[in-house]
RNA sequence: GGGGAGAUGCCAGAGCGGCCAAUUGGGGCGGACUGUAAAUCCGUUGCUUUAUAGCUUCGAAGGUUCGAAUCCUUCUCUCCCCA
């Protein structure tokens, strides 16, 4: 038990810790303290990336210090550089206030809100800059930091040569603003973040040793790149991986989590999961030993949907994955489910609804899954042609061999066509 | 303000009047193998009624030419150096 009231040890054995401010266990040990993380509304939804930090938080919560989320109204107006190797485009008031609102709904799942002394809290950094002067700002914060120190950070040289403009340069001065305006006036004496932060991060703790003689304490975790060097959470096509069930459904949260490496799901379920170390550790030895088995993914997918979105919203995945996924499930198995459950299947694969008119007048089976499905199952009748002739598309688990075989095909209680493309990919077929 | 360099397909980066739908690498996609892995191997990667074919692409708009990604003009943007 006091291994959980120490929350920097608690991170270091779950690997998450990248960098740390000097003095940083020490001074949490003493205990009630606060500590904040920021977050970024260039989204109406937070993704797994930041369920990491978000993991931080939480981590921080239970070793009884008081957890702040920051929304970055303020900063989002502006736009982080940090891992950018191209300059950020605006979003406008409207679009970021939504943004905020979306963000601050999601963060209430993860983060005990309700009562007690370290009760969550959820901040905006736009509460503070909008009452701040250009020129107040230049002088009571540009004053401080050198140019110098700002370019030597990381987020500016990796753009210095390919262009970055002075807004988002000064990007790190209104993050170094707000944890000074934190640790001032809410008593915040903690930043953590991705470890793309760092620079952010030390620009605040300077901000506070050179304007009020004070330490404030900072640490990073590491941000999770996948074998081949790109960034955790993102889909191999580069699409987020969102909290938000509309944007990603939680069968395909589900399967983005089972299909993590060994040495990827290990490192995740050590931040994920809840239990003591030692659990953990004989988890994954026991993967180790059966890796085949992948237990390890398994337990992360489920532990981590539904946390995120709801046990029957997981349980619902976890069925569908069988049914999808399953070598045993054959085209007489299929055709004998029943409609509800074909129903279920479609409410997490994409659905694509076509005409009967349609259907009737389409005289191949390319045209088919391509023109005809709005280019939703395979994008063009050239790629339909290549994927087909590669043997790459079923439909109700029979290979399609001929691509402009004319469809005559026999129809899941009359009305639904479960097509499967490549070996992960999906879709369902509803004529109405 | 002055001078120089550059903008090519998802990315990096060749091409510098016809043989360029555009070398190559990465990534993506499909296949084999497998654990719905990793590694490896094979195929593919603008579009088109199935194509030793056609059509639309090389920052934007014009122009020269039988013919341009390649030459000229203007514009937009970026980088570097000097002030």
């Amino acid at each position: 038990m006091m291994l959980k009231k120490n929350f920097v040890a608690n991170l270091h054995w779950r690997g998450m810790i990248h960098n740390i401010v000097p003095g940083t266990e020490a001074y949490l040990n003493q205990g009630g303290t606060m500590g904040y993380i920021g977050f970024d509304p260039s989204a109406s939804s937070l993704h797994l990336g930041n369920l990491v930090t978000i993991m931080l938080l939480r981590h921080l919560q239970e070793a009884g210090h008081t957890p702040i989320a920051l929304l970055g109204g303020a900063t989002g107006m502006i736009g982080d550089p940090s891992g950018r190797t191209q300059e950020r485009l605006f979003l406008t008031e409207e679009v970021l206030r939504y943004n905020e609102a979306c963000i601050g709904k999601q963060l209430e799942k993860f983060l005990d809100f309700s009562n007690g002394k370290n009760r969550a809290r959820l901040l905006n950094n736009l509460d503070w800059f909008k009452k701040e002067s250009l020129l107040g700002f230049l002088r009571e914060v540009g004053k401080h930091i050198s140019i110098g120190y700002m370019m030597a950070k990381d987020s500016v040289k990796q753009r210095i040569n390919t262009g970055i403009s002075y807004t988002e340069f000064a990007y790190q001065l209104l993050q170094g603003y707000d944890f000074y305006h934190l640790y001032l006036h809410e008593g915040v004496s903690l930043q953590m973040g991705g470890s793309d932060q760092w620079g952010n991060l030390t620009t605040g703790v300077e901000l506070i040793r050179k304007k009020i003689q004070s330490q404030a304490f900072a640490l990073t975790v590491p941000l999770l790149t996948r074998a081949d060097g790109t960034k955790f959470g993102k889909t191999a096509s580069g699409d987020n991986i969102w909290l938000d069930p509309e944007k990603t459904s939680p069968y395909q949260f589900y399967q983005f989590l089972l299909n993590c490496s060994d040495h990827e799901a290990e490192k995740l379920i050590k931040i994920f999961h809840g239990c003591r170390q030692e659990e953990v550790e004989s988890l994954i030895l026991a993967h180790q030993s059966r890796p085949e088995k992948r237990m390890v993914q398994q337990i992360l997918a489920e532990i981590v949907t539904t946390m995120v979105h709801s046990a029957a919203a997981c349980k619902k995945a976890i069925w569908c994955t069988g049914m999808l996924f399953d070598g045993a499930v054959s085209t007489d198995q299929l055709f004998a489910l029943s409609e509800e459950d074909l129903l279920m299947i479609c409410t997490t694969i994409p659905k694509i609804n076509i005409t009967s008119h349609t259907f009737m007048e389409v005289d191949t089976i390319l045209s088919l899954l391509s023109v005809a499905t709005g280019g939703a199952i395979l994008s063009s009748k050239s790629e339909a042609k290549r994927i087909i002739t590669s043997r790459g598309v079923m439909i109700n688990k029979v290979l399609i061999l001929d691509p402009f075989e004319k469809p005559n095909l026999m129809l899941l209680h009359n009305r639904y066509l479960l097509v499967q493309k490549g070996k992960k990919s999906h879709y369902l077929i509803v004529v109405q």
